[in-house]
RNA sequence: UGGGGCAUCGCCAAGCGGUAAGGCACCGGAUUUUGAUUCCGGCAUUCCCAGGUUCGAUCCCUGGUGCCCCAGCCA
């Protein structure tokens, strides 16, 4: 897609890069996505990272994969692995540019000695609760440490010491020396490295020390010649540390700038939270498709482009913003819309019985794949006097509007003929359990003279139906802010995940994991790519399509 | 009565002193063998509030109000 076709609505960040572009501040449009691999990618990080592949891509620059990999003891290969995929799966490329924070692990050491000698940095020996009494409040300046002066033979020997591996972990901590009554908490004399005997994903057992993220983040740009670091907003306090370090080193100045993050109703997008889900088996695991991350979206049948749609449709700014599901659930719907080819299933089926049609024919009949686009082709509806409706394309005593099957009414049968129900079958219980209706043969494909026929609903064939499994999925959480509640979990939906089986034209046993069809006027199903075997596949209800009647009803 | 941010239609969001873009939602109407899709039309005399500067203010100034973030050896 080219930035011709493509409706860029302006937004700050732009204008701030257009301007440094402009000043000559900066010749190039460098940004990066900086994920920490301690878990899986979810809609908020899509949106993260379509802003920073987008904003590069439409400068002409170029947009790094770096992962911000400082912390040992909560990253594992199989995140970063995942990441990648997840950022690929969304389209984007960051070329040769994939880069570890845990790269410059032996360049971030050399600037913590430079910084020590020039009597920026000492090494403090309070304990973490000391340090935390120390710091103040938010109202009140914090107190120097009694380290605060040791001198640079000392620090540098310490450090040495706390690199060497002499100290257990917790004993010691290297701190920038700023100003402890600083009215920004982020500024007083923050920890840069501390000590941690952990095996790092990377680089193994090289290092027992390990950089703290304002240590670690803006060097990492600055190395890289990142010109733009795009974060959330909770950074913007941290901005002046970034700052201060590359200042005091005396390397390339990046610009921080910070947007607000993704909220959305109905879901949490918190790390732990997530977390929590899937280990109490509130859900089946990271990919479950009521999950809001993108392993998640992707096995529910959530295609790429309607995330990217989503991701541009939001818009970026500085207000907390709450997005509804429903404008995701929207950008599905289009592109989908697009995409996938129409059969029939029915999901609560109600006999019907046609009696002016021989028992023993079948018919095969032509429906196309894709009404809008004649060019997709056809395939085959077998047809016959046993068929299937749903039971709500049923009402024996309709209301006004309601232009469905009742009795004495006429109903267009999908691709087929137009029908009447003559008789109403109930049970002992007076349940109703099959429909005897005629069909006008001379309907299929034309319109009687005459009359009018409003409604169409859609069928399946008795003796041609297969049965599979479906699985209809709704919101994870009934409120609108889970995090709301005192328990998030107690917000939880019941009914998020509802199994059940549905009858469905034959050829659709074929259908591969992955593929996703619209089941014509319930909603659209992908084939789950787990749980699918070959020949049996499991669907799941990506997204209902709009229902103005359901609306109208209530 | 610490610091840093944010306030424009139901939800997002442009606007940068010259008289309120756009998208989604919503409401009409048309087409339709999916009550889907598509297509037309409508949808802020007003920009959190109150003052001020100006010929002119959503944009500048002053004072309020509301909301978000920060006291990890997490990122």
């Amino acid at each position: 897609m080219s930035t011709a076709e493509r409706p860029v609505s302006s937004n700050f960040i732009r204008t701030m890069i257009s301007e440094d572009l402009e000043s000559g501040r900066y010749d190039q449009v460098v940004t990066r996505f900086p994920p920490e691999p301690n878990g899986y990618l979810h809609i908020g990080h899509a949106k993260s990272f379509s802003l920073n592949f987008g904003l590069a891509e439409d400068f002409g620059g170029r947009c790094h994969l770096r992962f911000d990999d400082t912390n040992p003891v909560k990253e594992d290969d199989e995140f970063v692995e995942a990441i990648k995929a997840d950022v690929r799966w969304l389209g984007f490329d960051w070329g040769e540019h994939l880069h570890f924070a845990s790269d410059y692990f032996d360049q971030l050491y050399a600037w913590a000695i430079q910084l020590i000698k020039a009597g920026k940095a000492y090494v403090d020996s309070q304990s973490a609760d000391e340090m935390r009494e120390n710091r103040g409040t938010l109202t009140q300046p914090g107190i120097d440490s009694p380290y605060r002066n040791r001198s640079v033979e000392e620090n540098l020997s310490l450090f040495e010491q706390m690199k060497n591996g002499d100290f257990p972990d917790g004993t010691h901590v290297l701190r920038a020396r700023i100003d402890m009554a600083s009215p920004n908490i982020n500024l007083r004399d923050p920890a840069m490295y501390r000590i941690l005997h952990a095996h790092h994903h990377r680089t193994g057992d090289t290092w027992c020390i390990y950089p703290m993220y304002d240590f670690a983040h803006g060097q990492g740009d600055s190395i890289e010649g990142v010109t733009h670091s795009i974060c959330t907003l909770e950074f913007e306090d941290h901005r002046p540390l970034y700052e201060w370090f590359i200042r005091e080193l005396g390397i390339f100045a990046p610009q921080q700038i910070e947007f607000a993050r993704l909220n959305l109703s109905y879901t949490v997008m918190s790390k732990r939270k997530l977390l929590q889900l899937v280990n109490d088996q509130h859900v089946s695991g990271w990919d479950d498709p009521r999950m809001p991350t993108l392993v998640g979206m992707r096995r529910r049948g959530y295609p790429p482009q309607a995330i990217r749609t989503f991701c541009e449709r939001i818009g970026v700014g500085k207000g907390a913003s709450w997005i509804d599901l429903s404008v995701l659930e929207d950008c599905v719907r289009e592109q989908l819309n697009e995409t996938a080819f129409r059969r029939q299933a029915v999901l609560n089926p109600l006999k019907v019985t046609l009696t002016n049609y021989p028992a023993d024919k079948v018919e095969e009949l032509d429906a196309p794949n894709h009404p809008q686009q004649p060019e997709q082709g056809t395939r085959k509806l077998p047809f016959s006097a046993e068929l299937y409706i749903d039971r709500a394309d049923f009402m024996e005593d309709p209301p006004k509007k309601f232009f469905r099957l009742g009795p004495d009414r006429e109903v267009r049968l999908r691709n087929g003929y137009i029908i009447k129900c003559d008789e109403v079958v109930k049970d002992e219980q007076g349940e109703v359990i099959e429909l005897k209706c005629s069909a006008d043969l001379d309907t299929l494909g034309k319109n009687p003279v005459g009359r009018k026929v409003k409604g169409i609903i859609h069928w399946v064939s008795a003796a041609h139906a297969q049965k599979v499994k479906v699985r209809l999925y709704d919101r994870l959480f009934s409120e609108e802010n889970p995090d709301k509640a005192d328990n998030y979990l107690t917000a939880l939906n019941p009914a998020s995940l509802q199994e059940t089986e549905a009858l469905v034209e034959p050829g659709l046993l074929e259908a591969k994991s992955g593929e996703t069809f619209q089941f014509e006027r319930v909603g659209y199903f992908t084939v789950d790519s787990s749980d699918s075997q070959p020949g049996q596949p499991v669907f799941n209800r990506t997204v209902t399509l709009r229902d103005t009647w359901a609306k109208m009803k209530s």
